[in-house]
RNA sequence: GCUGGUGUAGCUCAAACGGUAGAGCAACUGACUUGUAAUCAGUAGGUUGUAGGUUCAAGUCCUAUCACCAGCUCCA
């Protein structure tokens, strides 16, 4: 029979030949790397039997495919383990995660130790070391079931799959219901660590059993391994909650509240640079600044639909027997703005912006440090501006975004959420509003994945989503296009034929929270900031105490230009006090001892260990301007 | 919100079976006057998250509550 290889060639096979028979045919060195094998564009094992005909791709470790499979055999493996462990466990389901797997996994009142998952992996190295191998078996429903009896998990799973055959998988003693692939045998599963262990509900749902899960991950290489381990840990060292607390950023009280941020004076520093920074980059770009109040009345958020679709996540109060609601969004002042004035086609595009302050009521569970809070404030504006200028408006915007990431060394990935379930307005809107979106996107050359169904309420969005220093993405900035809200607040503007027109209307944000964004900041950088950004830019550091004078001097020179400056004058070792600059991670340090005073100059020590000494004060000075000024990731020029 | 875990000095952490709450760093005082990642000595600092309860005795056990951490979506 023959078969056709990916490249189109066609290949004369012996007849009920495998897809590893067809690798050995092409080459030992393939068979040997090869894993599974697509056949008809299906992910299969490496043994199954081809038929004529069949299109078939040999899946090698280098394939991203390989990966998922390796995974998945690696918690069947834990699953052989983990039954070999304890007698009484029931075994439920254990799918591929993002980097890794998990199994969930009944056991009754019992508890997963610490000490239990190093068990749980000496068992699987010795199952792997038994080099078992892995076979499939298709069998009847019916029989699957008599098979499964004691499993009622299993059971569960076979009656509710639709076809009449179920597949199993069997390596030595263990048989999981599967539909695979998997790898041939045991042996292949080398590189795994298992993680953590938590609770987790049968399917999620929390009227279910808790079961108990144990995640875990696996790699084709040692190397592979390495790597992510090192990347978790490194995750663990930049985490902004830990580095927020050492450089004194922000703080959290219980007394104040869950899930709101108070902002300690370098972090205050900080986010007034963000600010600054952001209001200038929007003046520039023809915004207007404006401002709207934290609670407005409950009928206007019924008006806007957010009554009726965000009331779980917005906080009600009363005065004077009247309701209101804290702002969740900002947009309802920025239409109250818009509707002040009688407004023409010529006053278009109308451009809000404010560092808004908006309330949402998150659940408990899931606050996290500066990531997800309950008070945040957004780099919000809104755009209104007639249907012809949407497209431009939009590239705008992207463009925008596009010059603010580059600032911080961000590359960043686009997603667009499509309209979901629960939702306002008509299907017309959406379609116009959506393909307003996909168009700038086409204008702009861009590539994006579709979201389907994420959308906000009110309308269809780009989302873009950054990558940090590590390689994790992050959500900020958002645009959102909405026809719908110009309707409710009957928005309208006289168009050059003297006739009412509806304005369109995109809602935006760039950092998207400034909370968030110093957070993802926080880890991208791991606490080491830019010097534009850095709470304290330059420290003063004395070599004794005669030298003081001359540091308070250069301080009050560097502060009247403006520069986040401090001094160091404590009577204590230079090196000490070095020290403790570099673990703030300040990002330039000045020395100044009796050289220094007797010439007028300045020796300036750089985060990374560099050194400018003797430098005249005019030249470091111009430097510093320099440096703040381009907004550099540089530390020196 | 749910499940599990944690909560001790400003920070990082100790305190076996319930039996007087400790250390390092920071702070303060003094000495030393110092040249590129931690000088020495001394002093002070706590109603053990909060509120109840059990006990002769509670940081430790019980109940409630608050906060934090992990997970709860990614379909055999």
């Amino acid at each position: 029979m023959n078969v056709l290889l990916p490249d189109g060639a066609k290949l004369d096979v012996q007849d009920g030949a495998t897809a590893y028979d067809l690798a050995k045919q092409i080459s030992i060195g393939l068979a040997k790397k090869a894993m599974a094998a697509e056949v008809n564009g299906t992910l299969k094992d490496i043994t199954a039997e081809l038929s004529d005909g069949d299109t078939v791709k040999i899946i090698t470790e280098k394939d991203p495919e390989s990966l998922e499979i390796i995974r998945h055999s690696t918690a069947h493996l834990m699953a052989q383990a983990v039954r070999r462990l304890f007698k009484d466990v029931k075994v439920t389901i254990g799918p591929v995660i993002k980097d890794g797997f998990y199994y969930d996994f009944d056991m009754g009142d019992k508890k997963f130790t610490p000490d239990d998952l190093k068990a749980i992996e000496k068992m699987m190295s010795k199952i792997a070391g038994e080099a078992q191998p892995v076979s499939r078996r298709v069998i009847s429903k019916e029989d699957a079931l008599k098979e499964f009896s004691d499993e009622k998990y299993k059971v569960e799973l076979i009656s509710a799959i639709d076809d009449e055959t179920v597949s199993l998988y069997d390596q030595g003693d263990f048989t999981d219901l599967c539909r695979g692939p998997h790898v041939d045998n045991t042996k292949r599963i080398k590189h795994y660590k298992l993680l953590s262990v938590a609770g987790a509900y049968w399917r999620g749902d929390e009227n279910n059993p808790m079961l108990q899960r144990i995640y875990g991950t696996s790699w084709q290489t040692k190397e592979d391994l390495e790597d992510y381990l090192n990347m978790l840990e490194e995750a663990e060292k930049r985490d902004h909650r830990k580095i927020g607390k050492q450089l004194k950023l922000f703080t959290f009280s219980e007394e104040a509240g869950a899930g709101f941020p108070i902002y300690l004076p370098n972090g205050g520093a900080l986010r007034n640079v963000l600010e600054t920074y952001e209001k200038q980059e929007h003046i520039k770009r023809g915004y207007d600044i404006v401002y709207g109040p934290s609670i407005l009345k409950q009928d206007l958020w019924k008006k806007s639909g957010h009554y009726d679709n965000y009331r779980e996540n917005m906080y009600f109060t009363k005065i004077d027997d009247i309701d209101y609601g804290v702002k969740p969004m900002n947009c309802l002042a920025h239409m109250m703005v818009f509707n002040s004035e009688i407004r023409s086609y010529r006053d278009l595009p109308q451009r809000y912006f404010e560092l808004g302050t908006v309330h949402r009521h998150e659940k408990s569970g899931v606050l996290h440090g500066l990531l997800r809070v309950r008070a945040f404030t957004q780099d919000d504006a809104h755009l209104f501006c007639t249907p012809e200028q949407l497209n431009e408006e939009i590239i705008g915007i992207i463009d925008f975004v596009d010059e603010v990431m580059g600032k911080f060394g961000f590359e960043y990935e686009i997603e667009v959420s499509t309209k979901p379930e629960k939702y306002i307005g008509t299907d017309d809107n959406w379609e116009k509003a959506t393909n307003a979106l996909f168009e700038a996107l086409k204008t702009k050359g861009l590539n994006y994945e579709i979201n389907e169904g994420d959308g906000a309420f009110y309308g269809p969005k780009i989302d873009i989503k950054l990558k940090d220093a590590i390689g994790r993405y992050w959500q900020c900035a958002t645009i959102q296009a909405d026809f719908n809200l110009p309707e409710k607040f009957d928005l309208n503007y006289i168009g050059e034929d003297g006739q009412k027109h509806r304005p369109a209307m995109l809602h935006r944000v760039i950092l998207g929270s400034v909370d968030r964004f110093i957070g993802v900041l926080t880890e991208h950088f791991a606490g080491a900031f830019p010097l534009w950004i850095a709470p304290v830019q330059v420290r003063i550091i004395n070599v004794t105490d005669a030298h003081a004078d001359y540091c308070k001097e250069i301080e009050k020179k560097l502060k009247a230009e403006g520069f986040r400056v401090d001094s160091d004058l404590r009577n204590e070792k230079m090196g000490f006090k070095i020290s403790e600059a570099q673990m703030e991670k300040v990002p330039h340090m000045i020395i100044i001892g009796q050289n220094e005073v007797d010439n007028n100059l300045v020796s300036v020590r750089l985060r990374n260990g560099d050194n400018k000494n003797e430098l005249d004060f005019s030249t470091y000075l111009s430097v510093l301007r320099e440096l703040d000024k381009n907004k550099t990731l540089e530390l020196w020029r």
